[in-house]
DNA sequence: TTGAAAGCGCTAACAT
DNA sequence: ATGTTAGCGCTTTCAA
């Protein structure tokens, strides 16, 4: 079935088809009216590969998941919820969504080249990067020319660059003020993937509120992990073993806090009771554990949603890049930093807006 | 660039470069090597439209969450594990991947149109279905003659449809004997979505369980729920509410696990001093938490993997449907069942293979 | 072993 | 308001 047989069965040429199925206003009613309902009786669908070779569009966008998360897109709500979001954007408004989920056994360079190769994609989004593999990737990007745009602060060519992101390093630091104002003195932190911006920021967000506490740095608290609960779960061990006695720890995910909860509870110790535990991203995890954990949410799916929002627009030539859009987070309490004490208390009733 | 740039720059005509791109062996090695050359250093890639044009292939299936699950999507790992395993093979085998989530608030059959309607896809794998709603889509596949592959097991025409999936029954069958085997008398039931065939079979186990071992069905024991944490917490507090005490539980999923698993511990009873628990899937969750999860290993991600071999094999030719492949299970034996005390438990030195 | 030419199904410029 | 025509960049006969 082609645009031919459908103009043949209606009395008119294909262009006038094409007209139809394209809104031209140049064709009047009743030919629009005759060559819809041939076009309806007959179920035609365009194919996409033809209109796709002429206009040069194919109402895709690719999705991309790089090699260094895309372990921890398995065990985590954090890629799913943010599909989820670009998802709704991308099919409310027809276009489809090529998923590019690196293996972990593969070569990083090799996933980028398979990706840049498909030439099947009007633009992409790239749901997190190392800073320093993104380069040449990013470099490709802006040579070809092809719209994009990432899910995290973008650091190299910055200014050419869309990015959706949250403010990770003030929504970290208010998280760990939190803790020196409930007068926690040794606060460790297991970081996120640092080659990660994302992880470099809530590192950072740590350090400052230390700093503005006056509290001296003690690179002994900080112990370096990737975002996964695995990570936690050493990184807590590692802290454990310290002569000083650790009395509350920031952990750069929920995910990663899991991973520490379930060290701490081995050894018998208490939450909070012998030792504060907060995490960040407030996943499904977050309100599962016992006690509750106290953590920074920030709207996952609608940084999906506006990423692909943000991209779309880009293709469609509505937006020029590039776009910064920060979204904003919140400081979410519960049980798990000690601040209140056998008492349920859900981020919807008592969470306190700090953006 | 096109295959006309490179054909010149080589010398020859743009068939040839075809040729040698598509691995003709009617090239001499001169030739080939020269072009290869120019190709390369050209960095030319054939454009995919033009070529799927001609073939009638666009080297892309479509992978299908559908409304019925795509709120799961986010909170369980199940989903993303799979995926995980899909890509494995997709991209391995040069493929890429459209990914199709349903919103929760639109229409099942608008969103079946959507998937039906974009013709760039060789063919797709529908990663979960309801009995009712599958019909139509189905019925739809095979009268466009698209190869298709399901991730459950078939109920509509399943003669003429490919599936990969386990033996929901039996092992749930096992399960819940076990539950029996450790003395526990009032057995209750969460069930998954009774609208599929994975939660209906988890359910006929548990009916088979209890009367192999003549305990007589009470219906008030058996609640429905959806695979989701939710369920598992709103079923619970039913259950809870009993006038006989229910002993154990078996949760469809263990997603829905951990919301019983919060009722439960919300009323100040045990596990598995009060209530025994069980789930299936064993997800991540199932050994975070404490006490750790008995529940049923299955292979989620070769689940994956195999169905997407099997779809590129029925694109290929290389397999004619229907193929039924059934996926060993395991149970997985660890403290929440009360069967083993204050000891650790992991199912890679413990598994017990029941298939 | 290679080239010339037709054509996949559509859109868009041009003509009427 | 509608039809005619020329491609888009490939693969695939058919000829040589």
């Amino acid at each position: 079935m082609t645009l031919e047989d459908i103009a043949e069965k209606a009395g008119v040429s294909r262009s006038t088809v094409s007209r139809v199925i394209n809104d031209d206003p140049r064709v009047s009613k009743e030919t629009r009216a005759r060559v819809w309902s041939v076009i309806e009786g007959e179920g035609f669908v365009p194919d996409p590969l033809a209109r796709g070779m002429v206009t040069r569009r194919t109402q895709v966008i690719g999705v991309v998941i790089p090699t260094s998360l895309s372990a921890i897109f398995r065990d985590s709500a954090y890629f799913p919820t943010l599909l989820d979001g670009i998802a709704k954007v991308v099919h409310s408004r027809d276009y489809g969504m090529l998923l590019w989920i690196a293996q972990a056994s593969e070569e990083e360079q090799l996933f980028q080249q398979r990706v840049l190769k498909n030439r099947l994609m009007d633009g992409m989004i790239i749901a997190s990067a190392t800073t320093v593999n993104q380069r040449p990737f990013i470099d490709h990007l802006l040579r070809l020319n092809t719209p994009f745009v990432m899910v995290e602060r973008a650091v190299h060519r910055s200014d050419q660059v869309s990015y959706v992101t949250i403010d990770n390093l003030h929504a970290s630091q208010d998280l760990v003020s939190h803790l020196v104002k409930l007068g926690y003195k040794r606060i460790a932190t297991i970081t996120g993937n640092l080659d990660n911006v994302d992880g470099q920021d809530r590192l950072k967000g740590y350090q400052k509120a230390l700093e503005q506490a006056q509290i001296p740095y003690d690179s002994s608290l900080v112990v370096e992990g990737d975002f996964s609960s695995q990570s936690g779960y050493e990184g807590m061990k590692i802290l454990l073993q310290l002569p000083c006695q650790v009395d509350a720890v920031f952990a750069a995910t929920d995910l990663t806090a899991v991973g520490a909860f379930q060290a701490i509870t081995e050894v018998g110790l208490s939450i909070p009771g012998d030792i504060a535990l907060v995490g960040f991203d407030d996943l499904p995890h977050a309100s599962h554990m016992t006690p509750q954990l106290t953590t920074v949410w920030h709207p996952i799916q609608k940084k999906g949603a506006q990423a692909a929002h943000v991209l779309l627009d880009l293709i469609d030539g509505t937006l020029a890049s590039p776009q910064h859009i920060q979204l904003p987070t919140r400081l979410v309490i519960r049980d798990s930093c000690g601040a209140v004490k056998r008492q349920e208390v859900n981020y919807k009733t008592n969470g306190t807006s700090l953006v």
